[in-house]
DNA sequence: AACATAGTTGACAGCGCTGTCAAATCGTAT
DNA sequence: ATACGATTTGACAGCGCTGTCAACTATGTT
């Protein structure tokens, strides 16, 4: 059973081939007539266009090659949704491939996606292998890396500063009055070591000593994990004035454990998370947090992705840092 | 400037461009003299083979299309993450596609797989409309339908009983010996529907009346849902003595709400969720719900199709009932 | 009636790769 | 020295579509 192609259409509605690409393609090129009998054609016969052969004939692909670090976690779910809404509906093809926290499988995903000569490559973070830089730098698309800001962007890089975010985080908690503040984190990616510098930065400055709670091993559950951290450090003896957890989700889970060992927050221990999950304002108590923009930094990239592939002026480099804020709430209220 | 092709790294090399290819794809059929020769043009060069040529000339696209109804729950994100385990290790492209919760959507998303020739398709859920059955029948390809069972399915189909489960958390709640059970969901998608049927199946066997809270327009934001329809329903003054929450989010946002407003859980209202997400058992009070198996229905859903591609048997529709286990935790004990 | 113009349609070649099969090369047995 | 099979390499055509440009048709203008 033979796939069904241009030409049976063709043959069916008695056009040429190029007639019947037109009316799929740009129809108002096509007289009302023919334009009938094609469609026709195309639907007795079940015809779906094969994209491959569209792409290579074309050279245009209409796709667009989007790298995180993984799928298991709403922070990048919330940006590929943004990426989304504004790709999709510019009639691109979304091609998302996860490189599971290492440079050496982004590395593999770049080339992949060069391989579809996807027409842009939109990339979470900002360090990469050195082929890979090259051959981001070389392919000569549009690039945009975000969610940090990097001190030498291959071309756009829409991020924010997780640095100095993790120095507002813990200034927060020294201004409040706290001195034993500890830092509170599962694997230490790169924006989570960012923030981790910016809390030692804060540290420092106040002349106060680091307290670090971190997960010997990565862990994927990330609730159960910040009470298991939480829960080790309290058998441990030493439990903080305060704790700076990277994520929401850790900060809930300690939040959590507190409760259940019958220490307070924020009256015995005072808590704020990172992001500004949509729970937290809504837990109880409300969470304190840093609030990133994860759906503008999707849309901002989606868009300046589009405006480069419109416009066939060669955009230079570029950064955008759309910033954070501080969300204090009850979590850490004296 | 033009792009590489096979054909300048045959030149360099000195070889046929066949051999180059082959070099490629199956380097032990090439000498090692040559493949070395080859293998430093490519380097030279920069070479990335075009894909869309490739999937052309070969007619075989390794690329699975995968339709979620949105990328933004982490149900679908562990489903993903499964899939993506088996499918990329075995040298697949996953191609994912949202069709939002829409019908139409989900069929312009199979049109869009179709018309880039995957060569299986996995889809959530077992409700489409007429044409994407016809379309998915008509392909002849691996289909699997999953995260519910089907009466009626296309190929094959790997799922749970959503409305038996539904039933079961119901149950346990009557058991309990509870009489004003309420029913707590954001948007009646098909799976949340069939978790009402079975809720409201157990009532009227109980002889116990519904007690519905449901959304008047769908929401994301989950865990601030769950208090928000808590609290709505607080102000009207009718409190159950027990809730069935299609979502441990939606849960988890009721107990938050529970305890800012003194309404102790258990003790003065008992709460269940479902899909037995990992906070749940860290929660305080722990959360009681339905274990379901995502990460198995990925796993498996993957495994099947890598089975059904690698076999030229046509396997015959089949359908596999992953199952669910109640949970039974603090959130509903007595 | 002759001509210019815009609007439709089609012929042709080629995008970059791979399946198929034939040719060349090699090692080994006779 | 010859023949044989096994291995390695290459020639050719074609996958299904689209860009380009030429040819044709209908319409309006002088």
């Amino acid at each position: 059973m033979r796939r069904i192609t241009l030409d049976d259409v063709a043959n069916l509605a008695g056009v040429s081939p190029i007639t019947v690409s037109r009316v799929l393609r740009k129809p108002d090129a096509v007289s009302p007539g023919l334009r009938l009998r094609v469609d026709a054609a195309v639907k007795e016969l079940g015809y779906v266009p094969n994209i491959a052969a569209s792409r290579l004939a074309s050279s245009r692909t209409h796709a667009i090659g989007v790298i995180v670090p993984t799928l298991y976690n709403v922070i990048f779910a919330e940006y590929l949704f943004a990426l989304h809404e504004v790709l999709v509906a510019a009639g691109f093809q979304v091609i998302v491939v996860n490189s599971r926290y290492s440079e050496i499988e982004e590395e593999n995903a770049i080339k992949a996606l060069l391989g579809q000569r996807v027409e842009a490559i939109i990339i979470a973070g900002t360090h990469h292998t050195p082929l890979s830089r090259q051959l981001l730098a070389q392919a000569r698309l549009p690039v945009v890396e975000t969610f940090e800001l990097s001190p030498n962007p291959i071309d756009l890089n829409i991020g924010m500063s997780q640095e100095h975010a993790g120095q507002t985080a813990t200034q927060h908690l020294i201004e409040r009055g706290f001195r034993r503040i500890a830092f509170l984190t599962g694997n230490l990616d790169h924006r989570a070591q960012s923030r981790f510098d910016g809390y030692r930065l804060a540290m420092q400055e106040a002349e106060l000593p680091n307290l670090e709670i971190i997960a010997e091993r990565p862990r994927h559950s990330y609730v159960a994990l910040g009470s298991d951290l939480f829960a080790m450090t309290h058998e441990r003896g030493d439990v903080p004035e305060a704790i700076f957890c990277t994520d929401d989700n850790l900060a809930l889970g300690a939040m959590q454990e507190c409760r259940k060992r019958g220490i307070r927050v924020p009256d015995d221990i005072s808590i704020i998370g990172f992001h500004d999950l949509e729970f937290a304002a809504c837990a109880a108590p409300s969470l304190s947090s840093i609030a990133t923009r994860r759906f503008e930094t999707g849309k901002l990239a989606a868009e300046r992705v589009l405006a480069a592939l419109n416009s066939s002026v060669v955009s230079r480099a570029e950064q955008i840092d759309l910033g954070f804020a501080l969300i204090p709430r009850e979590s850490t209220a004296i």
